[in-house]
DNA sequence: TGCTTCATGTCAGTAGTCTGACATAGTGTT
DNA sequence: AACACTATGTCAGACTACTGACATGAAGCA
């Protein structure tokens, strides 16, 4: 209604665009990943294991950026669905090393090409040499320091 | 525990390296707004009314991301405490414009400070011409097209 | 005027995430 | 060997956010 503001200060703060970028990016992976019955979360779950296999709960959680309760529920659900295995027995520590099965390994398939589609999409008002400098100095923000 | 496998492919994504940060920033702020009584989404909806009064729910709940309903819920708990005032009978439609209260403008002012530190730190190892950039680049994905 | 369409505020139910807590296994220190 | 410390997996409860639905007010059109 009221398009006559004036731009305000929140829109030139960065931590607001980049939730407004994470916000869309969110609404539109969910968009794509509904009609596959995969959440957000499961996707990304998914998406670490067939990467990184054998990864473990908490480390899972971790690099999901939830708590590990939370991607508990989420190894539980996908375990339900017969997509991925976990061991009855610790191997080492407490440790549960988590694979995906091939139902796992096919669904993820689909949900990535949809996924990257919607990135790709999303990131089109930049060219290939904008997006990889935006990539290096959002990484920049959280790698600790390059004092090596 | 495990430091020796090579970067994979979700960590090249901007989308990841997005939600890496943003999560990272959403932390940070959570930390010192906690302190202060206040959520993020609280802070959130305060700031907005700060640069913006006598918004709608409706409208503070697209500017945060969020939908109507837990928008809702936000401007309830924050009229509970007195920090913001919402008139009995509707002005035009059905718009109910908020506006914050002397006590919501001085907590809104200490977590504003607060957050916009956080924010500084963050975005450290970038310079002034880098964040602007970066910026730029991230608004540009969420501005539909500069066609005009 | 009457009808359609849309936006807003709100209520109820559901699902997802977080905090707090506990037992267990590995590591390091004395 | 004994202890403290840390990390992992898991359970229970509370909280937050979302989906679905409804009534009301405004705007557009026949």
């Amino acid at each position: 209604m009221k398009q006559h503001e004036t731009v305000g200060a929140v829109d030139k703060s960065v931590g607001y665009v980049i939730k407004q970028v994470q916000a869309a990016l969110n609404a539109a992976m969910d968009g794509v990943l509904r009609p596959l019955g995969l959440t957000v979360a499961q996707y990304a779950c998914l998406e670490l294991l067939g990467q990184h296999p054998g990864l473990s709960n908490s480390e899972l959680a971790r690099r999901a950026f939830v708590t590990r309760q939370s991607m508990n529920l989420v190894l539980r659900r996908l375990q339900e669905r017969g997509m991925l295995t976990r061991p009855d027995q610790p191997a080492h520590g407490r440790e549960l090393p988590t694979e995906l099965t091939p139902a796992g390994r096919t669904t993820l398939h689909q949900a990535s090409v949809a996924v990257r589609a919607v990135e790709q999409q999303l990131f089109s008002p930049l060219s290939q040499t904008q997006q990889r400098r935006l990539h290096d100095d959002l990484a920049a923000c959280v790698t600790p320091a390059p004092t090596d």
